[in-house]
DNA sequence: GGTTTGACCATAA
DNA sequence: CTTATGGCCAAAC
């Protein structure tokens, strides 16, 4: 069969993912899409995130595998977002970059029911 | 119900 | 450092 990763209800699922992430770590869009099962789908969750639309899904937590923050198109969200991960307690670099080796939070990749 | 739109990552040159 | 490319799909319009 094939492995379709990404199914409907897939947002659903990076919503959990980043849910878990407690305040002062952050994840990436990458680790997430691994966590779900495949690290091609980094894309997916950042398409998830643009139409997030749930205010109780913590999605500053999120940033890119360099560490920084990414924004396409509209920066102020990107602001807010390094504002929002600074009041929690994460450092920024000068060059707007966090030391995600220190902060990087391991996902579960899928809690099935033990 | 087809078209548009998206906040990525790794690799190569 | 920048630029380009391939991989992947659901949700909103």
């Amino acid at each position: 069969m094939a492995e379709r990763v990404v199914t409907s209800g897939f947002h659903q699922r990076v919503y959990a993912m980043v849910c878990q992430v407690p305040a002062g770590r952050v994840t990436t869009y990458g680790d997430i899409a691994a966590a779900l099962g495949s690290p091609r789908v980094a894309r997916h969750v950042g398409w998830a995130l643009s139409s997030l639309r749930d205010p109780d899904v913590p999605w500053h937590r999120v940033v890119n595998a360099k560490g920084t923050i990414s924004v396409r198109g509209d920066t102020r969200r990107g602001t807010l977002q390094r504002a929002r991960l600074e009041a929690e307690g994460v450092p920024f670099d000068s060059r707007g970059r966090l030391p995600l080796d220190h902060l990087r939070f391991t996902l579960t990749p899928l809690e099935v029911a033990p």
